[in-house]
DNA sequence: CACAAAATTAAACATTTGTTTGAATTCCAT
DNA sequence: ATGGAATTCAAACAAATGTTTAATTTTGTG
């Protein structure tokens, strides 16, 4: 007599899922080298050999947590840069269009990263990538960061009236995205700096503050009436 | 007979010391998990056991790297911070003393850190622990960056003529911290946005006085004539 | 020179690593 | 219900991991 298996609640989600959920979570937390097969397995409550079976490897999981998550992620992140390609496209556009244009882009940040847990678990491992290039990083750069950097690039040009492709422009974009990123992403020393347990969606709120209030101030720009929307 | 054995030429610099010279470049490269004492080694021309016997392990290594550095840079950080200090020690000091201050707090960046061949690494390293906390996170917090936020906060503080001690004049220190550091950080992203090979002394240049212009203006500062100092 | 302490070495240690295997189980269209 | 494909599983694999050992060499001091 064959016992039939009693299904796990987890199981729900099938292996391939719960892999790649976890990993997410795990990589961002100790990165590519820091994660064994075998804990990563565990916690996802798989069996060793699900990895290769799945993923092909240990790599190819890496590689399919970016593939999988940049995919469904490439639509709104399309057309928040099209909104504010389009803010810009006005002819000869005005101050406040192009202060619009900054708001959105910022906003782009910090709303599509920090809330869903498993987005903020992402947005650690894409700025671990960009900061110390792994298996992902030619991946974050062609379908994010290039496109990105563009749109700053063009509002940053469309401003100070100069051309989006020199190397002023560029370099301006640049370091504007790493003040962005780098608030995002220095969560262990801010926390402490500051005497916070964790973010929490206030604290958020205030560090997006400061953060477009710096950015507009470093463009010359007056800023708006900021308010953090939020994901649904 | 014995036959005394051949000196290799890195010799000169006893084993210890070559395995921390080697080790601040693999773990700046790789990360911790990232490098295997065998290669480390290997490349330091040592043997197996020298980390053991130096170090107590890989990890007494790691941090000894941290340690032996920051003992060694520790006065001229002191100086630079305390010279910062001083400018603002000036009862009610005006603009131009705080654009001074700023500019030797931007410049203590970008001159103690990617010119030496040894320090860049390092402050590559020490990046990797800000952004992904590992055996060196705390030295670096409490050595370092809690001194560097306390200077900045106060800078912003004098300028706003708000308490240096307020969370307004925290954040935004962190926040242009951020700033400063993620243009030394992302050099992945940097290059290949900008299509240059490398980091050189030029492009250095440019992107320091980006950032400064950038910071500056942040700060609703006029910025002076920058200038990179250099390390002799 | 002598000799003890310090440093280096090759070899071996027990674990852990990512991956492979082949059988067992589950799933689904017929 | 049945049969073939898809999936999961425990076990084993070779290679690599950090560390330890015990012998050897080098160094500095009397």
């Amino acid at each position: 007599m064959t016992i039939r298996k009693v299904r796990l609640e987890t199981d729900h989600l099938e292996t391939r899922g719960r892999l790649l959920e976890t990993a997410v979570k795990m990589f961002a937390e100790n990165g590519f080298h820091g994660v064994s097969v075998r804990e990563l397995c565990a916690a996802a409550g798989a069996n060793v050999a699900a990895i290769q079976y799945h993923f092909g490897g240990k790599e190819g999981l890496y590689q399919a947590i970016f593939e999988t998550t940049l995919d469904e992620d490439e639509t709104s992140f399309n057309v928040a840069m099209n909104n504010i390609d389009l803010a810009l496209k006005h002819t000869d556009p005005d101050k406040k269009q192009i202060t619009l244009a900054v708001e959105m882009y910022i906003n782009s940040f910090f709303a599509r990263f920090p809330l869903n847990e498993q987005k903020r678990w992402f947005s650690v491992l894409v700025l671990r990538e960009i900061s110390f290039p792994g298996p992902g990083f030619e991946q974050i750069l062609n379908r994010r960061v290039k496109r990105s950097q563009q749109t700053l690039s063009r509002i940053i040009a469309t401003l100070q009236k100069i051309d989006e492709h020199s190397e002023m422009a560029r370099l301006q974009a640049h370091v504007i995205n790493g003040t962005i990123m780098s608030a995002l992403l220095s969560r262990n020393v801010l926390t402490r700096i500051m005497n916070w347990k964790t973010l929490t969606p206030k604290t958020l709120e205030q560090l997006y503050k400061v953060v477009s209030q710096l950015v507009f101030n470093s463009l010359s720009l007056t800023p708006p009436q900021v308010t953090l929307s939020t994901e649904k």
